[in-house]
DNA sequence: GTCTATAGCAAGATAGAC
DNA sequence: GTCTATCTTGCTATAGAC
């Protein structure tokens, strides 16, 4: 690891340190520079604001998740249960980063930001996580319209980001409400994506597959 | 209207101009003071921070779309019909705003803020909206299970929420997307409300009625 | 109670020297 | 790559006019 590598992880490594132990509004650039013994014009060349530092905690929360998900859910067949241990163990990833996470999230929900998970700049780590959620479907006994299958794994992303947004309003101890809303959501979930094909939501679930198809389009 | 109602409006209009002129961030309280041929300090007498003149912009636009959804709603008793109505009718009322409108709700993603939709100095203008969705559902033909009938209003509005957030990141022209995702999403809600009450349905409503009451607890 | 003028702080960000 | 000095801007404070 050369200098310039070092420098930088050396100002990541102490602004999120910073910022679990005082937030991220009451964390100053010049706060974070001086404990890690650098001036603010060297923080300010290795990340050109102070929310590409942000960018950091992301890569690694959704690098510790992956790794833990998939050794969580390795066995199991049933998806709803691989479903609820893929979200939970995400909630407890998260777990520690709470109190100021809600901060990280506000600023992702700029469009215009790099940070937002629609971004172009997020597209590495989207799609590592719709790779996630791919396996969850593939390997599990879900019987499923094969072309619903196709979309599910970027439609459970999408339900991922709510359950996200719900957590970044969650005050409950522990976020235990999250929890619930996991809980008792995923079995609907699973029982609606079985009941797809059932006649009468079979023209319902066309239109839905067909309006997420138009949607994705890029012109329009 | 007194001096003060005036000097206030003033601001605000002053505010909302240069808004949409440079968009929020580039837009200094500085200027807006100037520009309004007030200084600094009575701007802040009237308004404690930038964000807080966000919240007139909030309660003009909502009052404007009520006024307007009502109108165009009358005398229509189809659930859909109503329902889309009252959608795009939010769409027309906050297109000129968009630009600078994503900024805007930026903000408002943060639960801490008192700009959150969900935040208690939200409740008043949350209510009335809430409301307009209730006189949606009971001056409608719509036949639904009486307890989701209840609990509708309240959902349509989270609805509504959604569908801002979608617009927030819309980027085609005339917001084009976001009407298209209303148009079609609208026949399908009302479907499956239809549908609620259906065998195979049942269970699953009754159990989604069940959780939204569980999360709605202050406790827990 | 409404308003001006001005001085000043804190903190995000930049310029330019080395 | 790194620093020091400086700028910008949201916000506060004060003192006083009407």
């Amino acid at each position: 690891m050369g200098k310039s590598e070092e420098t930088r992880s050396l100002i990541v490594a102490t602004a999120m340190r910073l910022f679990t132990e005082n937030g991220y509004d009451r964390t100053t650039m010049r706060s974070i520079a001086a404990e890690a013994g650098v001036s603010v014009g060297n923080a300010y060349y290795y990340f050109s604001s102070k929310e590409q530092l942000i960018q950091g905690f992301y890569d690694e929360i959704a690098w510790v998740h992956q790794t833990a998900a998939r050794e969580r859910m390795a066995g199991e067949t049933g998806f709803a249960e691989r479903l609820e241990h893929v979200l939970l163990c995400w909630v407890d990833t998260a777990e520690p980063y709470h109190r100021f996470g809600t901060q990280f999230f506000v600023n992702a929900a700029d469009p215009e930001s790099p940070l937002s998970p629609f971004s172009a700049d997020s597209a590495p780590a989207r799609d590592a996580t719709i790779a996630l959620w791919r396996e969850v479907v593939e390997n599990s006994d879900l019987k499923v319209d094969p072309e619903l299958r196709e979309e599910l794994p970027e439609l459970l992303w999408l339900f991922q980001m709510g359950v996200v947004l719900f957590w970044v309003h969650d005050r409950s101890q522990q976020t235990k409400r999250t929890r619930m809303l996991v809980r008792r959501t995923v079995p609907l979930i699973a029982r609606l994506a079985g009941l797809s094909r059932l006649r009468v939501l079979r023209p319902i679930t066309r239109e839905l597959l067909s309006l997420i198809h138009d949607l994705a389009k890029k012109d329009s």
